[in-house]
RNA sequence: CGGGGCGUAGCUCAGCCUGGUAGAGCGCUUGCUUUGGGAGCAAGAAGCCGGAGGUUCGAAUCCUCUCGCCCCGACCA
């Protein structure tokens, strides 16, 4: 579970070749410390029963587990064991666009007007857009996306095409005043998001940009333990086919989607990808469009009957979780984002822009990863690798032998949370198996006088009765 | 933004119709007994009944206004 390897820096790491899961993924992660906590320090205010606020199930499994507190109608605070989650995805994001070749910035989440004005959006954006006046009476927002700044900080510093192609992102907290707040984390007002923002010379330079990424978006998500598909979505004014929404499949999922089988079984992790040649890019990205998969607004049955054998056909829902769309010279024209071309010409670039919920991620993970405990979740985001739970903290040699697998574990940079409390044993089991933890490793008498511990798999609820030191093996590869 | 619903203890809710000064379960505290799937008994602490006005001898309860939250629809990462 240790992972050894070097450090992890986006830049080196443009058009590395590599093949499969990685065996030596980096670690630590970067803005995430890892760490290991006994439950009786541990801020985790967990709920026996629903609060009266929350309908769909990914949002009362993240109260109960005390992942996230609400402040008001769609805003949050992310408690302990949800930031630990959140931090996680955003890692994994992170990873994943640096890999890419994008590059990480941070912008602020209060702009001007100005900029807004600028581009025309400041009145086209409507009340979703949180305005705010500064003590100067200044027209500020809270911004709700990026495209704005981006595009300015941009401009002001290159001028030439051979500083293209560039790709970059942040991942930032936005706010957008919906109507309508709902679904928990889902469908927040204030949420996390990571967008990046590709810079070219033209068309063609931007596929080539928006391929990437696509592929970036399937690896993100298959690591993260999501099955995502692209599907086609609207384009807007723009037109052309360089758009697709990312959709993980749920039954508790906002929209009906349609889609060949077949894309169930792509594995993109698998695959041997070298970013920087595009031909081999372009040819991934077409095997994993090739197929039919459509939201219920882009539906049609007839095509899908078409292509789709019976056998193969999957309707079910799902959840957006990401988006990625070409836009052209939407804002570098009104902004002014022009660079030199060869032949001495000012052109505006051309822009496309990538979206993925972060925060939104982790409630989509819960509506695909449960029972009807509570959460499962996949070992790449879980809070912790492993529960320890100490049935019976007053017995000596229980107590004993459960502080002895976690010293042991910690130390071999395990992941753990270490239930040493004097509860009762169905309260320790009900509330582990509610936070999802992928491994719970039990200790109690009556094992200890067998030399047993239980190590139980919480997605599988399969359980085996280990030697301890078995049992370690298992838990650290 | 239209339609509906709900604000009473940390959580889930009863009480409101028919006004008379605050209840239950869970959780919390203490003690004893328990202990392999949300333990038992006993004793406690805990609420400005969302807020403001009004009616009344008296308001959680009736009236008016307000604020907050949830659900359904139209819109969105």
């Amino acid at each position: 579970m240790r992972r050894k390897g070097t450090g992890f820096n986006g830049q080196e790491h443009v058009g590395y070749l590599f093949s499969g899961v990685p065996k030596a993924w980096p670690s630590p992660p970067l803005c995430h410390s890892r760490y290991s906590m006994r439950r009786s320090r541990y801020f985790l205010p967990t709920l026996k029963e629903t609060p009266a606020e929350a309908e769909i199930l990914s949002h009362r499994y993240m109260l109960r587990a005390g992942m996230v507190r609400q402040a008001s109608a769609g805003i949050y605070s992310w408690l302990p064991l949800g930031l630990r989650v959140l931090k996680k995805i955003e890692q994994i994001v992170r990873e994943e666009q640096d890999r890419s070749g994008a590059q990480e910035v941070l912008m602020p989440t209060v702009q001007s007007a100005d900029l807004w004005r600028k581009s025309g959006r400041y009145d086209d954006y409507g009340k979703e857009m949180l305005r705010i006046a500064d003590r100067h009476e200044r027209d500020m927002l809270y911004g709700p996306t990026n495209e704005e700044l981006i595009t300015d900080i941009f401009a002001s510093s290159v001028k030439s095409y051979r500083d293209l192609p560039k790709n970059l992102y942040h991942i930032q907290w936005k706010f957008r005043d919906e109507v309508r707040p709902r679904f928990g984390i889902m469908r927040c007002r204030e949420f996390l998001m990571k967008d990046a923002y590709s810079f070219d010379l033209d068309l063609e330079g931007s596929r080539i940009a928006y391929e990437k990424m696509f592929i970036a978006y399937l690896r993100t998500y298959a690591r993260i333990g999501l099955k995502a598909i692209p599907m086609k979505a609207d384009t807007g004014p723009i037109g052309g086919n360089l758009s697709h929404e990312f959709i993980i499949l749920a039954e508790t999922g906002e929209s009906e989607v349609y889609c060949d089988r077949e894309l169930l079984d792509h594995d993109v992790l698998g695959e041997d990808i070298d970013y920087e040649d595009a031909t081999s890019v372009r040819a991934v990205v077409e095997r994993h469009t090739s197929c039919y998969a459509r939201t219920d607004e882009k539906h049609e049955q007839a095509i899908y009957e078409a292509e789709v054998p019976e056998d193969r056909r999957y309707e079910g829902r799902g959840i957006e979780v990401g988006h990625i769309f070409y836009f052209g010279t939407k804002y570098s024209d009104p902004l002014g984002a022009l660079v030199v071309t060869p032949e001495g010409e000012n052109v505006a670039v051309h822009m496309g822009s990538y979206g993925i919920g972060v925060s939104r991620l982790v409630g989509g993970i819960v509506e695909a990863s449960h029972d009807d405990k509570g959460i499962i979740w996949p070992d790449a985001v879980a809070p912790f690798a492993v529960g320890l739970i100490n049935i019976r903290p007053n017995d000596t040699a229980s107590t004993a032998l459960a502080d002895s697998l976690y010293t042991q574990l910690q130390t071999a940079g395990v992941e753990v949370l270490y239930d040493e409390r004097d509860e009762s044993p169905g309260a320790k089991f009900a509330e582990m198996d509610l936070i999802g933890l992928p491994w719970q490793l039990v200790v109690g008498p009556r094992g200890v006088k067998a030399g047993t511990v239980e190590l139980k798999r919480r997605a599988s609820g399969e359980r085996e009765d280990l030697s301890p030191k078995a049992a370690l093996v298992r838990l650290t590869g």
